[in-house]
DNA sequence: TTGAAAAGTTACAGTTCTGTCACTTAGATA
DNA sequence: TATCTAAGTGACAGAACTGTAACTTTTCAA
């Protein structure tokens, strides 16, 4: 019925990955993206109205991943576990702290509401209370402290993935320095 | 001999302040600038080539003034004192953050280099330096853990200030558990 | 008072990106 | 094989920003 397609939205979106992490939002644009692709700029336009709603669903696309990975969480037993299992996805996955920011970005430069503006607005909010949750079990547990807000708790371990390792630290020492910290901190006990 | 100015460095760079929190470096431009100044935009070009020097410029000029106030930290005695200035003064100053990123994006994007690059690259280090230091301190008066990498230990506190406080946590409590979990710990003790 | 010098402005050319429209191409089906 | 339809292209106009050059304005000092 109709000609075959010279990209698929995969191959798109890793394109479109690669281009974000790179130049950043507003580095960004249609005519990079094709020659990556390519196709020609105006072929992108048969697909997305404009930058905006590209990205947006690009975002979409990687963060509902991102969740459905944090889900896994689920299957391990307890507090502790769950612990490890979280910080070694969110070192797994360092670009998503960078895509999310991105992401804010979007929401707070765009004037105008559009299609699926929404979901992207619902998405943290759903991982946040995922990730409440968690934190819940552990305070239950008697394992997290409870005087400390959950969006702190929550903030603090997201936040860790975005310090420099600049003097490349090997990173095992990193990870396992890093939870050590934010567990029982960084002060000798007495 | 000359003719009156209609601005000067101060007025000009508090606007630049301002406009590059609220767009960031890319969506900094000078005609922004020049409508905030209610000057001419080539009136700019009189002092700057550029955006880069610009920027670059009050980079330098925003960073020596917050090295300036980090050495206050030496008028405090040991390092429990130091930490709590510490604290309290990134905390003072959370922009000197966002503007730490917006120039290293600078560093990143520029590829010939020009007058103060080199300038601007030393900053960083020098504030790393002198934080060590202050690490350093901490060790040896047997109050920071040993083993912990210096470089994690300052940014784990660097980045503390870009944690994101949604659900508006009152500043008081908010900081005082950032400075618990920093020293102590989210984990309850056993 | 007049003219040198720095401050400031206006206007232009060049670049890059955006969004659109008329057009061509390729594959399925009737 | 004719033709319908979606995929893809090239080319255009408009917007925004950049950097510069020629010009005007203001001030002070000789």
């Amino acid at each position: 019925m109709a000609r075959e397609r010279k990209f698929n939205t995969v191959e798109l979106f890793h394109e479109v990955k690669q281009l974000l992490l790179q130049y950043g939002y507003d580095g960004f644009t249609f005519s990079l993206l094709a020659d990556r692709m390519e196709v020609s700029r105006a072929a992108l336009y048969k697909y997305y109205d404009n930058k905006e709603e590209l990205i947006t669903d690009f975002m979409i696309f990687e963060m509902e991943e991102f969740l459905h990975e944090l889900k896994e969480m689920e299957k391990y037993d307890g507090f502790a576990q769950q612990f490890d299992f979280l910080i070694d996805l969110i070192f797994k996955k360092t670009e998503i702290h960078h895509l999310i920011k991105a992401a804010q970005h979007i929401l707070i430069i765009s004037e105008h509401s559009f299609e699926n503006k929404e979901k992207l607005q619902k998405l943290p909010l759903e991982m946040y209370k995922f990730l409440q949750s968690f934190v819940l079990l552990g305070k239950n547990e008697g394992k997290l402290k409870n005087h400390l807000p959950d969006s702190l708790i929550i903030g603090f371990i997201l936040q860790t993935v975005a310090i420099p390792n600049h003097f490349a630290v090997p990173r095992d020492e990193w990870i396992y320095s890093v939870k050590e910290i934010i567990g029982k901190g960084m002060f000798m006990n007495r």
